[in-house]
DNA sequence: CTTCTGTCTGACCATATGGTCAGGAAAAGA
DNA sequence: TCTTTTCCTGACCATATGGTCAGACAGAAG
């Protein structure tokens, strides 16, 4: 009991602060957008007051921001898991793994991306420009380079990345529909089902041997 | 000259303001989520006083409400290009050329779409729990039989059904990242090039003979 | 022409929202 | 202990928003 009340360093509430404000603030993005959300109502999901919030984050859109760029983060370390593979069965394949786990550990991240992104990107437009335009790139080249292996077949390496993407993030951004057709949240068995179809399906589509 | 100006009827004046209003509000909405639009914004979409379109539509929801079901309607009249197919080859080659030809025509209406469920589908629950969810079952049925007549491989029927939204949506809902990572809005060519990915892959990652 | 009904809109209102600020509390430093 | 720095927050403000309404306007009906 006394080390719960236990005074907080200078740092450590300044970083228990924001994780509480950031966190809050994604789930209630995610859920109104960033039109629909107010800084009352994440102040009151964090348990803080509102001008608390505007001590940490001096506006909405600077907390969004940075939301939005904790998402990006994650999204762009989960694709490293595509390098470094023998080929697409396991590049892909594990490209497949991470993105399905992330649509089911953060969900709400993946909410505001789509979101920011089908609002024409107003926050994160030079990160597309710049970051995921590189990245995409390498990817295409290392897919150009499995089809010329013959490890797969000739498909067209950005339709194959949209796809990807489509189907993985599908099982976060629409997860509430999904949830309402299965008459429930998906188990355990049906992530497993819902992820080695995503990749039986893929992997047969481009013909990975 | 005096034919364009020519007063109209009672019942054409009604007509084509709620269709310039409906117009005016699907974009807005998309643009910016139902939290984020406002009714004077579609008003100036639209061209009309804010004052107009309350009195034509009560309410910002019930505008809303009105532009999600327009769109509802559209999406489940392409659902029905699957039906009467001798095969998975033509019933969901059919339906792929059908759901992308929508994310082209109609992107912003897939945009609404997607928010609108994304955030819960407050609006929409009623259609999900009926209406979709018997066209749903429905499909599932027509796929089993196709699996069960050996003109496709064994996939798990509502998986396959999530990545055909998925994987066609994405065009409409993502067409603004896609668009930057192309460089420019798709052209023809690159746009038949998608349909026959989406296509390729998803036939071949099912068996479909 | 007169009446009636549907269309239109500028002006207005109550409320909610993002953001500010002065001043208090508390930890760190000297 | 005294000073400084950081943290905290109730009260406040300017603005924007959804929605209202009285009254003008114009086809339709007789």
């Amino acid at each position: 009991m006394s080390e719960a009340l236990r005074p907080l360093r200078r740092n450590e509430i300044r970083q228990q602060n924001e994780a509480l404000i950031l966190q809050a603030a994604e789930k209630v993005f995610a859920e109104a957008g960033f039109g629909g959300a107010t800084m009352q109502l994440i102040a009151d999901v964090a348990g803080l007051p509102k001008a608390n919030l505007h001590y940490y984050f001096a506006t909405k859109e600077e907390l969004y921001r940075k939301v939005v760029s904790n998402i990006f983060d994650i999204w762009l370390h989960a694709a490293q898991s595509m390098d470094n593979a023998p080929g697409p069965v396991e590049g892909i394949g594990a490209y497949i793994d991470a993105k399905m786990e992330i649509s089911r550990r953060h969900p709400d991240g993946s909410k505001v991306w789509a979101s920011e992104v089908m609002h024409g990107a107003p926050v994160i437009q030079d990160y597309l420009e710049t970051t995921l335009r590189d990245w995409t790139a390498g990817r295409t080249a290392l897919i150009k380079g499995w089809i010329d292996a013959g490890l797969m077949a000739p498909v067209n390496p950005d339709h194959l990345l949209y796809m990807l993407w489509a189907a993985t993030q599908h099982y976060a951004d629409f997860g509430h529909q999904i949830e309402t057709l299965n008459g429930g949240p998906l188990s355990d068995a049906q992530w497993r089902a819902a992820k080695d179809s995503v990749k039986t399906m893929i992997l047969r589509g481009i013909g990975a041997v």
